[in-house]
DNA sequence: CTAATTTCAGTCAAACTGACATAC
DNA sequence: CGTATGTCAGTTCGACTGAAATTA
């Protein structure tokens, strides 16, 4: 069973590094395509979705949760707050803060996104059996844990 | 054993496309700081191994072994044109393509490359075993060629 | 004074689009 | 003619940096 050496270089095909990120941009394409077509991105999944599951919070903690740096959190809230998925308060209690809270129809969009990505999932591990996609999450969850835990 | 609902909401850490896309980011990150070290990025290592293992070849044939677009692939020529690490000729048969071919410089540069990424590809893997890591990319690679067939 | 929070203006790598001139 | 090739200019998303203003 030879590789037939078709196109791509096997430094490549044998770099973990390569294999993932180019895995992950086929990901983000999906992905991508997909929340447009919904007029969201990624980063909004994220944001509401950090809101949908721990309530209202600062700006600061939000950027914790999301994973987004607060510097770009804040166009994120813009856009949202725009089409009234979410609201931003300030804090009486620390006039420097802002309180995020997501709104009902913010939810209602937070809903129609997981269900646009359940189909992506399935479009991206197409070719993976259940046991396979378990097996892949885990590997995967347990090199970002690492990494997470670094930083 | 109940997960302590700390910091990521539960729709990331169980979405397959978002683990993969944040491990990528972590691995770009790693890719990125060590090769800066030796004044290189990833399209330098992915042009310099497709023409180390596949030999000189025109501007549109190396975009589709190094998965580089051939817009972006003009200034990674011209990058690495610049330091001699490979050369741009004019194809007499065809005076439409350029013939690029590697230097004896650009393949010492590219083993050092190789040597470079062997390390970071112990750091990213850092936490799976041996047999893990042949696991992950052998589930990376069905899903990468699975999408590469469709396109 | 120091530290935390938000905001703004950028950079960067990778992936991609569209247009154009040239040559086949 | 239409098609392939290389070049150029520009965009997008995500991740990140640095600095400034406000308030604790």
């Amino acid at each position: 069973m030879e590789t037939p050496d078709h196109s791509v270089p096997a430094r490549l095909t044998n770099l973990p590094s390569w294999l993932l990120t180019q895995s992950a941009a086929h990901a983000r394409r999906l992905v991508s395509d997909g929340l447009a077509m919904l007029d969201a991105r990624g980063y909004h999944y994220r944001l509401l979705a950090a809101l949908a599951e721990f309530g209202p919070a600062s700006q600061a903690t939000l950027g914790q949760r999301s994973g987004i740096h607060t510097s770009d959190l804040v166009a994120t809230i813009n856009e949202l707050a725009d089409r009234e998925l979410l609201e931003r308060a300030p804090d009486p209690a620390d006039r420097r803060r802002n309180i995020v809270t997501i709104t009902t129809a913010g939810k209602r969009h937070l809903r129609r996104l997981d269900r646009r990505l359940a189909q992506i999932q399935e479009e991206l591990l197409a070719p993976l059996s259940a046991g396979d996609r378990e097996r892949l999450a885990r590997l995967l969850g347990r090199v970002l844990a690492h990494h997470a835990a670094r930083s």
